[in-house]
RNA sequence: UGGGGUGUCGCCAAGCGGUAAGGCACCGGACUUUGACUCCGGUAUUCGCAGGUUCGAAUCCUGCCACCCCAGCCA
């Protein structure tokens, strides 16, 4: 699956230079998530591209929780986020927590203070924010900054044994108040954090370290060789290097970064996913809907074609928002070869095949797959009475409706060829009944004479199983969301319908949760983990199959 | 208006000085007991724009333009 015929991304072709010149023997890398929300489909294309590129390479990728806030972060992520990997079908080398490395990292802060290269400052955080100049002007030093290397150890010592309150002093990055990067004027590199529990840590630590402090020095101890990010750390990187080239630590891991993932019609920053989600405009994290690892599973998206989505997608430093087609085609390509075919209504309208003996059921088999044969078949009823669409019957149409039409023929899927007589119409007038005569002659055979154009599916009305389906379409109405405003004003209102009469074949009484099918002519379709009303099934869309008539 | 990036078909994306891959979408046509799938065929004389270098440029140089990121004690 790891596209055999797509040129090597850039990325690749890096590691490829390094293997070629000796830098590396074997190519170590990290997918380093903060557990503080779920994974969605971005992540995915991190994922992909970090296990990925150690799958092709013979190396090892790990899983580090980038836990440095705990303010933000929860033990229940940390576990949903393991599971996300795991079913997109990898398994990380090691599994680290960057909490892990805390001690190690308090001694690095220590060696920079004692280099001069750090120092604990006293200034507030709107003190520093107005120290910080701006983007065109450069910063004023801190009063602070040039503190002893004694002072500054007692100081730092003291920070971390809680004899100063939240807010009252920061450890700081010496680099340079003028720098045109904004990231090297002095970073901070360790905040005061009481009265937080750790998911990790516990209350071990009141200290906690930055980001820009934590992630080289993790990668750094854990041998990465590639640390691939998104394009908006690339402002970091001088930092990153900072800080392995100013302590002793023996590895200096590559920043690499590419363009994070855009999707049209849907949102991919944790801030408004998890707003979705608190405040219930979706069901949850796992909602069908949702661009989530869980909310994609439980649609009933397959790990391969999330996979194959991200390989199609390539990797670029090119900000880019790709079409929500291209993630349909992916599980398309994948549930048409996967996916058993069965019959479903999903708008009732009843056909009586008046020739038909009353009571009387007759087996017929249907197979799973119309190209492989491998697939088996499965049992179907039929009786006097089916269920179909009421969009397969028209009283009249044009040519281009190759569907049923009074007095017209066609074929019932798996079954016989009918031929519309009359309509039943109840006092307002609307067709409740078609009655048809069928034609016992064209049970897998073509009826002499006369070519049937069409083939619409249906359902036994006696041995139909009642089920809701769920119908869904873009969660938001416009493809770039918020794109003028608030984003939650462009959230479709039609994004879920729920279907309560749906009507399905027999044997699709005995679908497992998280099973996918192909309701021919209708979409495809996976049992959903809970039920409705009366111990119903619930099938939710996963995506339709393409329409090329649009009638 | 400081710094860092990016601009190749509607959307992704190859291309790395030798004369524009591929995928998605789209449009034709074939096949079809799914208007699905599959299969054929079509779709950039042109690479943000303008100059320049060269026998030759999307690829090199110069200058513009557009868009993205950075002023958290978030990651």
């Amino acid at each position: 699956m790891s596209a055999e015929n797509t040129p090597k991304n850039f990325i690749c072709q890096i590691i490829d230079a390094d293997l070629a010149s000796g830098k590396h023997q074997r190519i170590v890398t990290r997918f380093p998530p903060e557990p503080n929300g779920y994974l969605h489909i971005g992540h995915a294309k991190s994922i992909v591209l970090n296990f990925g590129v150690v799958e092709d390479y013979a190396g090892r990728c790990n899983l580090r929780f980038d836990d440095t806030n705990p303010a933000k972060e929860e033990a229940h992520f940390v576990e949903a986020i393991q599971e996300d990997v795991r079913w997109l079908g990898y398994e990380w080398s090691e599994l680290h927590f960057a909490s892990k490395y805390f001690g190690q990292l308090y001694g690095f802060a220590v060696e920079l203070i004692e280099k001069g290269l750090a120092y604990v400052c006293d200034l507030s955080p709107e003190e520093v924010r107005a120290y910080r100049g701006t983007l065109t002007e450069p910063g004023r030093e801190s009063p602070w900054r040039n503190r002893g290397v004694e002072e500054n150890l007692d100081l730092f010592r003291r920070m971390r044994e809680g004899k100063f309150p939240d807010g009252s002093r920061t450890l700081r990055a010496r680099i340079d108040m003028a720098s045109p990067n904004m990231n090297l004027r002095d970073p901070a590199l360790y905040r005061i954090r009481h009265g937080l529990i750790h998911h990790q840590t516990g209350d071990a630590w009141c200290i906690y370290p930055m980001y820009d402090f934590t992630h080289p020095i993790s990668d750094a101890i854990e041998g990465v060789t590639h640390s691939l990010c998104t394009l908006e750390f690339e402002d970091h990187r001088p930092l990153y290097d900072w800080v392995l080239d100013n302590i002793s630590i023996g590895c200096h891991p590559q920043q690499i970064e590419f363009a994070r993932l855009n999707l049209e019609y849907t949102v991919m920053s944790k801030r408004k996913l998890t707003q979705l989600v608190d405040e219930g405009h979706v069901s949850g994290w796992d909602d069908p809907r949702m661009p989530t690892i869980a909310g994609l599973r439980r649609r009933g998206y397959t790990p391969e074609a999330i996979r194959d989505f991200c390989n199609r997608i390539g990797v670029t430093r090119a900000d880019s928002t790709v079409e929500m087609g291209m993630l349909e085609s992916a599980i398309r390509g994948d549930l048409d070869a996967c996916a058993p075919r069965r019959m479903a209504v999903l708008q009732p309208l009843k056909l009586v095949i008046v020739n038909w003996t009353e009571d009387h059921e007759e087996i017929l088999r249907g197979p799973n797959h119309p190209k492989n044969e491998d697939m088996g078949t499965r049992e179907l009823v039929m009786t006097r009475e089916v269920w179909i669409d009421r969009d397969d019957f028209r009283e009249e149409a044009n040519k281009k409706y190759k569907r049923l039409v009074l007095g017209g023929e066609v074929r019932l899927r798996n079954g016989y060829v009918v031929r519309a007589d009359e309509v039943v119409r109840d006092e307002q007038g609307e067709i409740v009944e078609v009655r048809c005569t069928y034609d016992p002659e064209t049970l897998g055979r073509n009826p002499e004479g006369r070519k049937v154009r069409g083939v619409i599916h249906w359902v036994p009305v006696p041995r139909a199983v009642h089920a809701q389906v769920r119908l869904y379409d873009r969660l938001f109405r416009v493809p770039q969301p918020g794109r003028d405003g608030n984003f939650l004003a462009d959230l479709n209102p039609d994004s879920l319908r729920v279907i309560d009469g749906a009507v399905l074949e027999p044997s699709l009484g005995e679908a497992a949760v998280g099973e996918r099918f192909q309701f021919e002519r209708e979409s495809y379709f996976c049992r959903d983990i809970e039920d409705a009303a009366g111990g119903r099934p619930v099938f939710n869309q996963i995506v339709s199959l393409r329409d090329s008539w649009g009638g």
